[in-house]
DNA sequence: TCAAAAGTGTTTCGAGTACACCCATGG
DNA sequence: CCATGGGTGTACTCGAAACACTTTTGA
């Protein structure tokens, strides 16, 4: 196959900004990396990409990788090429989010990372690279999105209840919500449907739990 | 400087989707190109990058060498990187679009193409690559921008009267509006102040001039 | 005086918001 | 029987949308 003739000395990475909400808690999974010259700092799981590859491809590998997880909730955030956000080199980097319910993750650290750990959005460490602007990028985009479309299904386990999902939306947004006005207009938006089924061994009454009747992207009208 | 161990055998590009309204009609331009294999096919302008080189400082390269303008409003659009969106070998793009105003700009034919034209989004030709799926992406994120941003300022010239302005907004959304309340709620919205001039050579009633209080992207709440 | 676009208010309707009490269960 | 969260309805306010005529200018 013929190429194409200029010479290029960029690489190209992907990362992967994954994200969940854990009691009530909007958290991003960090890695501490081993090697040098960022040895000891928290950066989001990444890599460059291999050949023949796509950069959803190698994000859903450094994903499976970090967390075990295989299904998530993945979009492409952006593309970081500031010259200087890699000291190693000129590396461009495609960022991804990764939504993913809180629930039934096992973190595993492997041998490429010194740890691996979820840590509360508002309260993260310094970050290596450009990854400051990154989080920032990713945050804002999913603030955004949880108004206008309905991904808040990639956060949530097949079924749950009202009070889980408002939960959600308060962890995220970081603002309280009204019960009933929530209520109201979430069970009017037709995302929900009834499982007819309830809650069980909790200290208080028992809630209905509900699933979302569509598990993919769609457009709505919501907040 | 050390350099990261992998070989890539990948190219990194920038295309830029470069969108007016021209007489009230929403247009992209386009050149056709003349380098086998896509000879005379229509495409987005776009090239590798040079070394040392940003994605957004090669879009700007691209820019002025296809239109002559230097300022005009760029934004990231994503990055696309279908493994067999260029048969000529890998090659990953990074999108921007740009906005200008429609009126005084010379487009020059370069020896580079074939051809530069404006053409009207909703009846584009056939175009190379998978120009065509960033073409979508680009007028989806436009159309939206406008309901909650001020990007309009960008495809305007310094002054304008309010009906350019609506009729912008009518081009973009391919739908008409309702002048009272169009009127009510731009002026409310103290995007804008008066010149206290009046437009000039109109076989009608002449209209006020406007500028933009700001001329940067400033989230409002419009539509 | 005619053609063409500029400019101007009011009413109606629906959505958003605020708000407080009873219910079902486990301990 | 008590503690805990689940579940429910109404009233008010404000913004969205629909709608038609008079004014100013050039030809």
């Amino acid at each position: 196959m013929p190429k194409h003739p200029s010479r290029q000395d960029i690489k190209l990475a992907a990362d992967a900004v994954i994200l969940t909400v854990q009691d009530g808690v909007f958290k991003a999974l960090l890695i501490q990396m081993k090697k040098k010259p960022f040895a000891g700092a928290w950066a989001f799981p990444g890599g460059l990409l291999e050949d023949e590859e796509t950069c959803e491809g190698a994000t859903r590998r450094i994903l499976a990788s970090a967390t075990g997880v295989k299904e998530a909730y993945l979009e492409q955030l952006g593309t970081f090429d500031d010259p200087g956000r890699d000291p190693l080199g000129r590396v461009v980097s495609v960022a991804y989010f990764a939504l993913m319910p809180g629930v039934g993750i096992a973190l595993r650290t492997t041998d490429k990372y010194a740890d691996v750990r979820w840590w509360p959005v508002s309260k993260l460490p310094a970050l290596a690279y450009d990854h400051r602007v990154i989080a920032k990028a990713a945050i804002e985009r999913i603030r955004a999105k949880l108004g206008y479309t309905n991904v808040v299904w990639s956060l949530l386990p097949k079924t749950f209840t009202l009070a889980s999902l408002q939960s959600v939306y308060e962890a995220i947004l970081g603002a309280a919500l009204d019960k009933r006005n929530f209520r109201k207009k979430v069970l009017a938006s037709g995302l929900l449907e009834s499982t007819g089924k309830m809650e069980k061994g909790a200290a208080h009454r028992p809630a209905e739990l509900f699933r979302f009747s569509e598990r993919r992207l769609a457009h709505i009208e919501l907040l």
